[in-house]
DNA sequence: TGGTGGGTGAACACTCTTGTTCACTGGAGA
DNA sequence: TCTCCAGTGAACAAGAGTGTTCACCCACCA
């Protein structure tokens, strides 16, 4: 058995390269697919699905904790990777302020992000977690580039980011359930975070209680 | 050791007493905060968090799954009566169509969420699935006179409620993680959600590159 | 006083997963 | 042909968690 990694967006091997598990890239792109599909699979599992020997996966990852840490890092170098990407383009044609290419760039790792989530040993692992600030950071100056550009409102920036990793990701899943076709993800994404949800009668926009 | 489960939003022991688990409601509450905080808690440490022995914990769910499933379910309960509370109250005064009344319901519910979207064995748990199904309508219900009543725009239901999800969840991280105070939430998410995080400017509301 | 029943810890058997060891294979290269 | 070596299956040990049984306790009630 053997498990289709089509799904995920290919950035190549890892041009970087700056990480010991950079080699392996394959075996990872296809544990976090698999993963995300059968997230209490065992690590005979998942050896099958990624086409290899138990042994030869313990002789590459010791524990099933440095799996999870090699996969979750893998996992978020395609996001960093879909960040830059969006980031380079930024400079040569900026009406959006690069907004939807990262938009883009961000919707194909829905994968990456789910199996993130939901992947508990991660939450206390502290590489993970730097890795996933600095890419908080790129994503972050991105966003606030756009917003010093006049596209996007004065908020903090962490709410920027955390709404579009939100709609981004709920964007994924509903191309994933067959709800939104792929390729109007973008727009809906983009739309909704621009303008929002709500209508544009002139009767009120938002009800305000306090001020504050 | 005890949990405390103040951080839940308390609905009494299940009014509708129209399940088999409507009575352990303490317990699953406990354990649902336990599980959030811990997810790869044992039966063991869930007993001991939940103040009762091991032993018992077995009497009132024969399997793991099943702790699981009942505490899928009451999370569920509790989000239903979150969003049903938010229906009764919304033929009062709805100048916002009850949207106000519903981010604020839900924004408690953040644990319940965590919950769900973070435990496999529900991924594959078919009456969790229904009760799902059934808060969705509800859920969709509100949505859809909110749009029907010109507050929000016309957009598919899905989409209008994945979309609030989405942004209910990420706004109670936010707070869980201190960035956010909890009495601005509502507004956050309300104002985010009807007028989106693009900036008023009149240079540019959205680059739509196809019309389609 | 004695019975009842829910809750309990201790102990057990069992399964599954993890992690290790080892001898074997089969291809690449000298 | 020989060597090397990554990859492999088989087998094993160890451990954790699960699920079960049972005797005990104690509050409650007749």
């Amino acid at each position: 058995m053997s498990v289709s990694s089509g799904v995920l967006p290919q950035i190549g091997p890892s041009p970087e390269g700056d990480h010991e598990f950079a080699k392996h890239t394959a075996l990872l792109d296809a544990a976090v697919s698999y993963l995300v599909a059968h997230p209490r699979a065992s690590l005979a599992q998942i050896a099958a699905a990624a086409g290899i020997g138990r042994t030869t996966l313990f002789k590459l990852f010791a524990t099933r904790d440095d799996l999870e840490h090699a996969v979750a890092v893998r996992a978020l170098a395609v996001c960093q990777a879909a960040v830059d990407e969006a980031d380079s383009r930024l400079a040569d044609h900026a009406p959006d302020g690069g907004l939807r290419a990262l938009v883009t760039a961000l919707l194909p790792i829905g994968p990456q992000l789910n199996f993130i989530w939901r992947t508990p040993s991660l939450d206390v692992d502290d590489e993970v977690h730097r890795v996933y600030l600095r890419l908080d950071r790129s994503l972050l100056a991105v966003l606030g580039r756009a917003r010093d550009a006049g596209v996007l409102r004065d908020l903090p920036d962490w709410w920027l980011g955390q709404s579009l990793y939100a709609l981004v990701y709920v964007a994924w899943e509903s191309v994933q359930s067959g709800r939104l076709a792929r390729l109007d993800a973008p727009d809906l994404v983009l739309d909704t975070m621009l303008t929002g949800l709500g209508a544009p009668s002139p009767t009120l926009t938002t009800t305000r209680r306090s001020a504050r």
